[in-house]
RNA sequence: GGAGCGUUGGUCAAGGGGUUAAGACACCUCCCUUUCACGGAGGAAUCACGGGUUCGAUUCCCGUACGCUCUACCA
């Protein structure tokens, strides 16, 4: 008895409090998207969240999609969501698209599932039928300044609760379009406890009477949410602060529905802001202050408002992922750059942060450019080729390229990068920036460079080292400086101040492309 | 208005009664590099405010301010 005691406290102490009595289930969790648009920073990083959350525990990841409300269904938005999944690498273990056992995962096809519940609430005085139009509704918010449908004015409104119980069958019998309210109670307590936030607390008089089956009876938020969580053994649910306020009403309903001990562990997690000033970031802040902000390229099919990705700015998902990640939360040791497996290993949720945090653009591409860095090329010189090919520069031999983007790649924040960085590699610079070696352009110059493409013409070994050696023995010859040959020789064969080592580039386009640029700048320089 | 949640440099953040208050991004200076970048060395810059508790508070408590979120038959 003693021992045993003994080894419940220590485990206790070891095993935290959001695990403790679910050691014997199956961590599940889910992403519960509604399909009304592009998917957003935050989106993402709450799936991540989840995602890392379920991985780390061996647990399962599933998403349901939302799309309760069908005056707001925009055609394509769930494939999109699945295909940003993918792009991620964050692959559901049950969705609408992988199947599972608790199938259907679209709320509109579980429909039936809902009246019974709600009925159930009816049935036991907590919830009651409101007949109430929105335009009756409307008229008392215009009335009553913070007009709130609960326990002050649902006395003076047109529901089961004032109505007998023949007036209300009789409506019911015509045809009365009705919905069910929640009957929040009068001033009660209402408390549970966040993974993130700890304990919470709401006083049940502060949440209105929300509605849990609309006119279409179709199920809200409020009343899917608590049953579906509840069919599809969910054990912690994740989801924007947003949702807080209305948490109390959840509460209420799994009490009500399932039972307490039934609920998931809540985790609230803190928003993604506005990069300058205030409030939750938005696709709006990105088109202002030009990145984007969805996973990936959206156009919304009905006001064709585009709306620009991560995955077409040039970002490789291991850095989008890894950026979010450390949105929020860190392990603690200053370590920043993670994988996927790294992540997941070490995630935990007493790291994840309460407050906002201010999305930095900057900060998103130095992640980036560290993945482009420290990737080998081969990983993402698919992707890059197809950028060259919709340049118009078509790309032949694999393995030269390749060659040329490791060259290069410490050079690029984003994928598109390599474009400007390398295309003069496969393709004669269409604009050589004359004007930036005419300041110091001289016939001397002119000269040693003549010279120069007879020295190249007579290379034998086309390689770095034996061209710098030529260039400085017979910059020595012409009493010239290197230095100051070095940009000229630059700007004839890259076409401007950029690229890497000027004899890396030569020694990679050869010898005819090089003699046939030199000479084609002279030319330029002459007229 | 009400309720809830939050607040460490410009940004992301570590820390959590005694520290010179980590680190990263961005910025500035220098080194390396005969371009740019990478890399290296430095610099500037912070605990919202006011009360407590305490020998001592950035850290604990209480207020205040500020910010955000919610306040739909939207999620």
């Amino acid at each position: 008895m003693y021992l045993f005691g003994l080894v419940l406290q220590l485990g206790a102490s070891i095993i935290p409090y959001y695990l403790c009595g679910m050691m014997d289930k199956k961590v599940r969790v889910r992403f519960a998207p509604s399909p009304t648009g592009g998917l957003h920073l935050g989106g993402v990083r709450t799936v991540l969240f989840n995602y890392l959350f379920a991985k780390h525990h061996g647990g399962d990841f599933i998403v349901r999609i939302e799309d309760t409300d069908q005056t707001r269904f925009v055609a394509g938005a769930e494939a999109y969501i699945f295909e940003c999944l993918a792009w991620c690498g964050l692959t559901p273990d049950e969705s609408p698209l992988h199947g599972g056992p608790h199938a259907p995962y679209r709320q509109s096809e579980r429909k039936a599932m809902y009246s019974q519940y709600a009925m159930q609430l009816v049935q036991n005085g907590q919830a009651y039928y409101a007949f109430d139009t929105p335009e009756e509704l409307d008229a008392k918010r215009k009335e009553f300044p913070n007009f709130q449908y609960n326990y002050q004015h649902r006395t003076g409104l047109r529901n089961s609760l004032m109505l007998s119980e023949a007036e209300t069958q009789l409506l019911l019998q015509n045809g009365t379009p009705w919905v069910i309210r929640i009957k929040m109670p009068d001033n009660e307590d209402i408390r549970f406890t966040d993974m993130i936030r700890g304990d919470v607390h709401f006083n049940s008089s502060q949440s209105d009477d929300k509605v849990l089956l609309k006119a279409d009876g179709m199920p809200t938020y409020h009343l899917a949410v608590v049953v579906d969580d509840y069919l599809m053994q969910i054990t912690h649910a994740f989801r924007g602060e947003e949702w807080l306020p209305s948490a109390p009403v959840h509460v209420l309903l799994w009490q009500y529905l399932f039972g307490l001990q039934h609920m998931p562990q809540w985790a609230h997690l803190p928003l993604i802001l506005k990069p300058d000033g205030n409030g939750k970031l938005s696709k709006r802040d990105g088109d202002r202050l030009g990145f984007p902000v969805f996973a990936m390229n959206w156009t919304d099919p009905r006001t064709n408002d585009f709306a620009q990705g991560f995955r077409e700015r040039g970002f490789l998902p291991e850095a989008f992922v890894n950026m979010l990640a450390m949105l929020g939360w860190n392990d603690g040791t200053g370590q920043e750059i993670f994988s996927l497996p790294e992540l997941i290993e070490r995630f935990s949720m007493d790291r994840v942060h309460k407050g906002g945090a201010k999305f930095d653009f900057e900060k998103a591409k130095w992640f980036n450019q560290e993945w482009i860095k420290n990737t080998p090329v081969q990983h993402y010189s698919a992707q890059v080729k197809l950028l060259f090919e919709q340049a118009g520069i078509l790309i032949t031999n694999d393995t030269q390229f390749e060659t040329v983007l490791h060259l290069v790649k410490e050079r690029c924040i984003v994928l598109n990068d390599f474009v400007q960085q390398a295309a003069f590699f496969f393709a004669t610079p269409q604009n050589i920036d004359i004007a930036a070696i005419k300041p110091k352009w001289d016939e001397k110059k002119n000269q040693f460079f003549l010279e120069l493409i007879r020295a190249f013409e007579l290379t034998t070994l086309w390689q770095h080292d034996e061209l710098e050696k030529e260039l400085k023995e017979m910059a020595a010859a012409h009493q010239l400086k290197p230095g100051e040959l070095m940009l000229p020789l630059r700007i004839m064969l890259v076409g401007g101040k950029f690229g890497p080592g000027v004899f890396d580039i030569a020694g990679i386009i050869g010898r005819e492309a090089t003699i046939s640029r030199i000479t084609h700048t002279l030319q330029l320089l002459q007229a």
